[in-house]
DNA sequence: ATCGTTATCTTGACTGATTCCAGACAAGGA
DNA sequence: TCCTTGTCTGGAATCAGTCAAGATAACGAT
């Protein structure tokens, strides 16, 4: 219980994975422990990431990151314009900012509470399970930024 | 080039194009078309339905689409793990349920009222400008097809 | 109705993200 | 330890979307 938070447990992650029932291998926990480190982080920075310490090709990080989103260890959220991120804070109900500028992401508590947009008035007879809500704006950095281009407007 | 039929429809989507200020081509016209019969179509789908009447390069669509988004004429949404949709309806604020088995989409109004998420408790320091929800669930059809499990969260 | 300007469209190549495939390989259980 | 099964490697394929250069046509003015 008296571990450093500032440190990433290596053996934890293992532990971890193994308790989602996958097997503990090498490009697993290196992807686990840089996806702790890097929160929303796509597979392009996690493979530099991981590569900074370890060897593994492109398919196994695409291979690992399904098998963790399939046993909901992480979470893939998919903003418009944007390859795949993946997050480890699943199975609460929070939702996500994108800056339109430089693409960052963070993190945000739904504004009404619980779940205000599960319950839609008017579902069309669909049997809703998951809502997903996205703000776009400018994130702090962009804001101040005075050269900000806008020329891609998705 | 003899000029038979001279449809209304046709006519006043032309007139909705220029006052958009955009030229009224042929391409444009036929786009819009049927976008307004076919709400949420993407590219593929507008290609095909298209080019049952005329001949169309896949450029031009693409053009055409970001021309309209960009002049407001249509809204693009892009549901995680499709590709990119559009519709007509514009201006106000609905959001979208998509059919996790067929992908269907369509449309629903906000539960709360007017913008409630676009109000986060939290917005980490962003400057949002538009909010966008998406629910996730089966459509009527994929509900009552037995081929697949259903319930059992996704 | 014709002309000129310039926004649009066509063709065809190209990038980036993600997946498929087949074989080599390693983690865990008997 | 040996086996089975799940993983990882490398390479090629697919799919969505974009870039570029030249041909074409829409719209306003004459």
């Amino acid at each position: 219980m008296s571990e450093t938070a500032s440190t990433v447990d290596t053996a934890s992650t293992a532990d971890r994975i193994r308790a989602a029932g996958l097997r503990a291998t090498g490009p697993r926990v290196a992807v686990l422990d840089v996806l702790y480190a890097v929160p929303h982080a796509d597979v392009d920075a996690l493979l530099t990431a991981v590569r900074a310490d370890t060897d593994v090709s492109t398919q196994a990080v695409y291979d690992v990151l399904r098998a963790f989103t399939k046993a909901g260890l992480v979470r893939r959220i998919e903003p418009a314009g944007s390859p795949a991120r993946f997050e480890t804070r699943v199975g609460d109900n929070h939702h996500h900012v994108v800056c339109r500028v430089c693409g960052a992401a963070a993190d945000v508590d739904c504004a009404v509470g619980a779940a205000p947009c599960l319950d839609p008035s008017n579902d069309q007879g669909f049997l809703i399970d998951e809502s997903e809500v996205t703000h776009w704006g400018l994130c702090p950095t962009c804001q101040t930024s005075t050269h900000m281009e806008r020329g891609s407007g998705a």
